[in-house]
DNA sequence: GTCATCATGTAAGCCGTTACATGATTGC
DNA sequence: GCAATCATGTAACGGCTTACATGATGAC
């Protein structure tokens, strides 16, 4: 889950540990925080496997990370290169990194993966978060897998009814998450199904402004 | 967690580790699943902790456990005893727990403990199956705690819009997920309501025969 | 006597966490 | 020169999983 987040955040740009985990605690700090203790072994294995490299800091890593502004780290980088001495030697701490290849190969991977996470909430949530950067049939499997995943789920809620082995009608909170699950499940259901096919409407007309509003 | 569950279920009867794990399966399978490897370890701690204890096996365990029918135990043990020899050193596979005193407070401490897991949906719903055999102020203040954390999570998401630093109105999936997810916290926020209601109604009648159907 | 199932446990590993250690850079 | 923060890492532990080892019991 890290690694595919991981990728995920460098298919967009070169980043280092730090910013890194910046950025992941921005978008899905909501569902997810992520620590040093297990970021910095990641990017380590990552790179041991070759999904993602080092880039050498130089001026074409100062240059190329960031044109949202405000990065820090541009600015010290930049500020110790006009004050002249040793230009690339410097600035030796931070270690950016870029997406292989391999890398791209390995987030589509890590996305059709249907290990226990397809079935898991938050599983899924993630790896939706990063499947922009999945071509477009792999983003489709994922959700139709997704799809199916719930569609069992809401048939297993329909099975279970009766085959209690507690009458458990005296539990009302039981009951009631059940239901409530119910309803969830049903409604995560549709969510996917709508983006599915929006997925295909996108999908057939290349780039779509048939989908009402794009903002 | 673990633990939590397995003194929620042993405050209804005595039971021993195979039959623990099985009744988990049944009652919390579709959002959990446990395993030997945890369980054992978790009734040794638990009793280490002196929240349960073994009970002996003898004829007081065997006539004790399960008046629901078709527990394949009982009818061994039964029959075993009808066997004569050694009515009570036999069936000594098995060791089965029952709840302490301690292990009464414990559950209620495990309901009310505000770690991490208040927040998480999983753990929510874990404790909410179990919070029948918390008395009825432990449950309303742990019903409470949850709404809590469900209002601040909307504030969240409502404060989020607008101090993002990706435009991201190109990421169709981040943000269908959001939306999403605001829907369904809403959702979950209304039914803890519901369930605070109908807690304090049946709080205040001493049993509810005011709330529709118990059936 | 052998197979299925009941029943208890241990060992290794996964995937993350927290807490700690260290040091570079910059602002003041 | 001192504090804040940027930046990278390690160590220990937590809670769970899988896979494995072991053995009792009952059915046939």
């Amino acid at each position: 889950m890290l690694e595919l987040a991981v990728l995920g955040l460098l298919k967009e740009q070169p980043l280092h540990g730090y910013e890194l985990k910046k950025r992941l605690g921005e978008t899905l700090g909501f569902l997810w925080g992520v620590s040093y203790g297990s970021l910095y072994p990641a990017l380590r294995r990552l790179e041991r496997e070759g999904a993602i490299e080092s880039v050498e800091p130089g001026p074409a890593l100062v240059s190329a990370p960031v044109p949202t502004g405000s990065l820090t780290g541009d600015l010290s980088a930049a500020r110790h290169r006009t004050g002249a001495r040793r230009a690339e030697s410097s600035r030796r701490t931070r270690k950016a990194y870029r997406i292989t290849e391999r890398g791209d190969a390995r987030l589509v991977e890590l996305l059709l993966e249907d290990d226990e996470r397809t079935d898991d909430d938050k599983g899924f949530a993630i790896k939706l978060a990063f499947c922009r950067h999945a071509p477009a049939d792999a983003r489709l499997r994922f959700l139709e897998r997704r799809r199916d995943t719930l569609r069992t789920r809401t048939e297993h809620v329909r099975t279970r009814r009766g085959r209690e082995r507690t009458p458990r009608s005296q539990d009302r909170y039981l009951t009631s998450l059940l239901e409530h699950r119910a309803r969830a499940t049903a409604s995560d259901l549709e969510w996917v199904e709508q983006l599915i096919a929006e997925e295909r409407t996108v999908d057939t007309t290349v780039l779509g402004h048939q989908e009402g509003a794009t903002a």
